[in-house]
DNA sequence: AGCACTTCGCTAACATGTTAGCCATATAGC
DNA sequence: GCTATATGGCTAACATGTTAGCGAAGTGCT
């Protein structure tokens, strides 16, 4: 690799620095025979008791049609339970079974463990630097960004040449 | 939403920072018929003239069989061509047609150029800040970070109880 | 040469990400 | 009441992520 990249990609610094974090946890997570996002799920529920899909999407950055396949093979595992609310025949509630709720109880103090073995190797203050820095990013109040105007599309993949 | 979660999840931070910029790079990616990952590697082979696929695995964080459909679908496009090395007939060439070459040099402005409305946007103070803390997580020489003892792995998904 | 060992790209199987759009249910306005 | 609109979860189709493992090609050692 001769040179480097001129031009630095943030969405992909953050892809990269998200793995160099994940990867000390997911042995953990696969261990019990669960997905990264099932994981996230099954946290989300320990924490709120009971969530509706969508607040279980915004929670847990899952896409609507992404949850759906995951809820229902966790169902399968069951692991979660769905029921329609009576008021509103549109919406669900997601819950936790007992089977989940021991696994979450063996599974999350492993996971805070090894949380403090990281955050001592890369440094407390790393760690709440990035706290801080994220924070910045994510809860920020910015007005609307504006979208460069695009020109008009042309068909690059038909075309040829 | 009654309260917030107790514990706070870096990974899941970093997905959702990410996001944030991202979605406003989406649109002009898509808008040339192009996917984030595919968007990714023609950036990478532009900055190197040709790279191998282990290259663009490390470069662009795809994994290698995520690669392999991804690079014979940017064939069918017309987009790269894969060639195998007279030396090493295991090893392989990626190269960009004179058609991604003419993307290229479409789409790299705008996403220049829309990266500047965003840190902008932003504060290029915090853009900096992002770079110089996510250099840390990635870049820091840290010696190898011990992996927590896991327990006897149970069959929780097959058992009923 | 012959052998064990590694490397590279690949396939297979499954789970998830992403976009578009559907259908039933609620809600607002008339 | 009745229509127009919005909302919530869903399916479908395709692209990618993730793990395991395969087969051919190179390497080092004897």
């Amino acid at each position: 690799m001769s040179r480097k990249l001129a031009y630095r990609n943030l969405p992909q610094l953050f892809l990269r620095a998200r793995e160099e974090l994940l990867c000390h946890f997911r042995p953990i997570i696969t261990h019990f025979g669960l997905t990264e996002q099932q994981w996230r799920i099954l946290r989300a529920i320990g924490e709120f008791e009971q969530l509706e899909p969508r607040e279980i999407c915004e929670i847990c950055q899952i896409l609507s049609p992404s949850l759906t396949g995951v809820l229902s093979r966790m169902e399968d595992m069951g692991l979660v339970t769905r029921t329609r609310m009576e008021e509103d025949q549109r919406r669900v509630l997601v819950r936790m079974t007992p089977k989940a709720e021991k696994l979450v109880a063996e599974l999350g103090p492993l996971i805070v463990e090894q949380y403090k073995v990281i955050e001592q190797a890369f440094g407390p203050e790393l760690i709440q630097e990035l706290y801080v820095v994220l924070d910045k990013v994510i809860a920020a109040e910015r007005g609307p960004i504006p979208q460069i105007k695009l020109p008009p599309r042309k068909n690059w993949i038909a075309d040829e040449s």
